[in-house]
DNA sequence: TTGACAATTGACTCAGTAGTCATTAGTATA
DNA sequence: TATACTAATGACTACTGAGTCAATTGTCAA
């Protein structure tokens, strides 16, 4: 509902300003112009909040970048990529302050573990991309350089919000790509093997399966308006466990969704998801 | 004395751990073995302890990368940078692990304007390394490079304490310095320049002068025991004033307190102030 | 207009924090 | 041993912040 929304905007924005851990409840009921109680109408406890708005926008983030790296041309692939993430960063820059640099606030264990899943999603998609890129070109320095790549990107995203420094943005991309490059081309020397890459992600993370993802759906459909992204939704939950419509069909369908922020995630699993099973 | 340095060890720890503000004073004494008032004993405050425990370091750490940039021959010097900053990471783990990703906890305005002269100071040995290593070979790139520079410093510092991964530590630092020398040669849309580099530094900080490093010096002496180093201290607090020695002289001298960690700093400072007056 | 129900409030509890200070323990000197 | 002094203690104060819940306000069908 509307309060909800409206309590983790006002809250995302008092976390970058002050850090997480220094805001309190009592600030951000202020701030929204509500007491304290009805902030516990929303949300189970602070806890909830700061999880709830995170892993919005991790979701967000991962889907939106996800989906460029597969479906872009390749020509300018990487450009867009460092173009999409500092652009998703710039437009949400509140988020992007917690989250590049993951600072010490506590979170409990599970949101720890959580927060290495999704690094691990996103590791798959830097991969994807490096293959897409750069194909056989790159080899023994593959991992290296997805590393690598995520250096650069948070690197250079500290100037947006660090300092206020006007970015000339497309010089900045290609600048990145041209990095990129060099370290692609001439790397002889790699650091993160494939089995450094391996000892990092300890735990492996499954894909969802086919039932995970239709709960999610089931959940996702109850809190929607009527609208072409709530059919399209239905639609591809009947297909999930009564596959029929042709790739075409379900790509039209999942191009549908990608824009609404809530299904952003849905769509990004259910790519994956096809993916996988191809 | 004894005891200001055991709670600064036990403290640091607790913060490497757990993060700065979520140590509470007690945790610390418990973790000592002594009472709360022993504790407002050596430290007028929490932040008090909090801000000796980050400046002792970071004074250290940028004494001794300094020292390298200046006194390394210029053929391994790169390599023997990030050897020693990689080295003083995995010596002063804690410390690292705090300094590396700057968390947001929350601290003084007085101490945010000091870490920003500190990086300042940083950012002139980095400039000094680049002059010094790359000369003429760079110039449209120097800001850039020096950015990138310290960029892969944090990044691969991670590998450390992020995870604990073995790393050969040789290897690394070869190929810190491979992906250095590519970006150095073959940049040629920089991102940083001189421009956005001024832009980001904007209180120019001063060096200190004549009257304050021997303020300094005189402090410190009152602390030391009677040693080499002490002698040597009070030497070069009287040439300060009354310049008779040699630079060969002065030079010995400035070697036989390096070493000393409550002399590093000075040393350092004396250091900037001889290479300005030339 | 009434009464039933839901939404909202904010004073309150409770746990935990930084910092204080009267008291005690320890030590050195006469 | 008596005395003077310092070092150390921990119960205490004052305060903050998360979370609760009895009381109040708002809404709407009858």
């Amino acid at each position: 509902m509307m309060k909800k929304q409206l309590i983790m905007e006002q809250a995302l924005e008092l976390f970058a300003e002050q850090g997480i851990d220094a805001t309190s409840v009592q600030q951000i009921t202020d701030k929204c112009g509500i007491s304290k109680g009805a902030f516990y109408l929303s949300f189970k406890s602070k806890d909830e909040l700061i999880l709830t708005v995170l892993d919005d926008f991790i979701k967000r983030f991962i889907s939106d970048i996800d989906y460029v790296v597969n479906n872009r041309e390749k020509e300018n692939l990487l450009y867009e990529f460092y173009l999409s993430i500092l652009n998703f960063f710039n437009e949400h820059s509140n988020f992007a302050k917690i989250f590049v640099k993951q600072q010490n606030f506590y979170i409990s264990k599970e949101f720890i573990i959580k927060l290495e899943e999704y690094q691990q999603l996103f590791d798959r998609t830097v991969f994807k991309l490096v293959d897409r890129y750069y194909g056989d070109k790159v080899e023994d320095n593959k991992y290296d350089l997805a590393y690598c790549i995520q250096g650069f990107m948070k690197l250079y995203a500290d100037l947006f919000f660090s300092m206020d420094i006007p970015v000339d943005m497309n010089r900045l991309c290609q600048s990145l790509v041209e990095k990129t490059d060099l370290i692609a081309a001439h790397t002889t020397i790699p650091v993160i093997t494939k089995k450094i890459s391996q000892l990092m992600n300890k735990p492996s993370c499954e894909n969802y399966s086919k039932d995970e993802i239709c709960t999610l759906i089931q959940q996702e459909l109850q809190e929607m308006e009527e609208s072409i992204e709530k059919d399209s939704l239905i639609l591809l939950k009947e297909d999930l466990s009564n596959p029929k419509l042709s790739p075409a069909l379900l790509n039209g369908l999942l191009e549908n969704i990608r824009h609404h922020p809530q299904c952003k995630w849905i769509s990004y699993l259910l790519r994956s998801y096809y993916a996988f099973e191809k």
